[in-house]
DNA sequence: CTCGTAACTAGCGTAATGCAAGTTGCTAGC
DNA sequence: GCTAGCAACTTGCATTACGCTAGTTACGAG
């Protein structure tokens, strides 16, 4: 019926519809960007981060896990620490959440 | 006390953190980037998107019409329309979420 | 007047989030 | 040996956001 006769209809992106999958969650993109300034552990991402709870942050860090984002290195000194890494694939976001960046200096009011 | 005898705190990035409050919602992002591709009206929004409901598109372009990403022209015809229009603001943020289609197709299996 | 589409709005249940405590392991003080 | 404190989480309950189903107003067709 509508094939034609009316402008072809808008097909939802594939691409974007995973990435919002993870990043169109509270947090994430915020625990990513914090692990991209240098790898750092638990309490330092949520010293970072304004707001977030641990209960927030430990869900986060898990589901970014397991998506294969960022890795956790258990660290053996006698006080125990977990440092949090990006993997390759989380470090791939940087050009995308710099320009996420620059775009809210630029329409946000966010500049300084 | 912890000026430099460690590593400096990380501090969130507050682009990022205002990005976040606009894309860190569910729908948000697809939404955009739906009218990124022409403006569309609201029915046609809401049939791109699979899963989103009339009442959540809604909300997300009232937020989004509030944030000044978007206008709504109401076109008076003899049968009411409304069609939704990314400004220039919304505009700008067409290379991020490319560079975020990007990422998801290399790194989230989504190619095809 | 009934059916169908378009564009919303309203009400109610569920899932996601926010907040405060509790748990475990080691260090510091007395 | 005891309390106190930090780090890294986990657990329980309240609030909020979200998903689903209907309901509303307006127009064109039959």
């Amino acid at each position: 019926m509508d094939d034609d006769c009316r402008a072809a209809a808008i097909q939802c992106d594939e691409a974007l519809t995973s990435v919002f999958g993870v990043l169109g969650k509270r947090w994430t993109g915020l625990v990513i960007g914090v692990l991209l300034e240098r790898p750092a552990r638990f309490a330092e991402i949520a010293r970072a981060i304004p707001g977030i709870t641990e209960s927030m942050l430990s869900a986060r860090l898990t589901e970014l896990k397991g998506a294969g984002l960022l890795t956790r290195e258990v660290l053996e000194g006698p006080p125990i620490a977990s440092l949090y890494r990006l993997t390759p694939s989380g470090e791939a976001l940087r050009p995308a959440l710099t320009a996420l960046g620059a775009w809210a200096q630029a329409h946000l009011g966010t500049a300084g």
